[in-house]
DNA sequence: TACATTATTGTACTTAGTACAAATTATAAT
DNA sequence: ATTATAATTTGTACTAAGTACAATAATGTA
């Protein structure tokens, strides 16, 4: 985990990005907290830390780090937009009880459609729902 | 598409499901207008033939639907949520240039994964983004 | 028709996200 | 080190999507 924290600030070099203290707190929470989380859960758990943080610069630094190509958005439910530090290819399964969301594997290249021949395609998602095996 | 409708309102009938004048407009809308409309959109075109429509029943008569299971939800961009009066299993692909989403075929049959063996799966969404030929 | 139930409407409210200017911090050059 | 410049953070105000809820209207039923 920690190898993948290094390995991000390296990515984030190469790209030119300023390595603030906000923007490293908030790429180190993504690489321990796996749960996919939203914006005001990132917020909540770093002020503790960062005291004068604000919810502006936890915005800011999402937008960033997904332009980037460091972090992948999550729009399962529309009420509530999550963000994942795994940008590799994987599907996302919400519980509808529990509220959990899960990553399973899936081999996107066996999708491929037809109909989508002269379409330029640049991000695939997968969102299935449903009820986990802890919940049945 | 006339089919379409009269078919929809049997099933509304089935499900116990009052038949009021603004839902049955709302259902021929999606009917008619296939370009995976926003509430406001709908709202906004409706308002034309029912001046007394309240936004609130736009809200209240697609929640009604998506429960019935005749109408289903797209949460394809995360600022806006979109509806499509077509249950079937199939994908969208928006263009980031022009906005428009495209259906697409998809075999979710061939998707089914391991890693999901134990999960009761209610709702499979397969959302891809890019450019579409036209803007190309 | 009268009653009970259900749906619609409009207002007020909540909350996610954005705009923007001021303050802070970092960067670079001398 | 000092200054100038640029980038980032912060906080407030604002916008817009969606919800809660009570009053009104419409509908179904005996």
């Amino acid at each position: 985990m920690q190898l993948l924290f290094e390995d991000l600030k390296e990515k984030l070099k190469k790209k030119n990005i300023n390595l603030s203290y906000q923007r490293l707190k908030v790429l180190e929470y993504l690489t321990q907290v796996r749960t996919h989380p939203t914006v005001d859960q990132i917020f909540t758990d770093l002020q503790k830390d960062i005291s004068t943080l604000s919810k502006t610069t936890v915005y800011n630094t999402l937008r960033v780090l997904v332009q980037a190509g460091l972090v992948r958005v999550i729009t399962i439910e529309d009420n509530e937009t999550r963000y994942d530090i795994d940008v590799r290819d994987h599907g996302h399964f919400k519980c509808e009880s529990c509220g959990k969301i899960y990553d399973f594997n899936i081999d996107m290249n066996s999708l491929i459609v037809k109909d989508l021949n002269n379409f330029k395609i640049d991000d695939k998602n997968v969102y299935f729902k449903g009820i986990c095996p802890q919940c049945l």
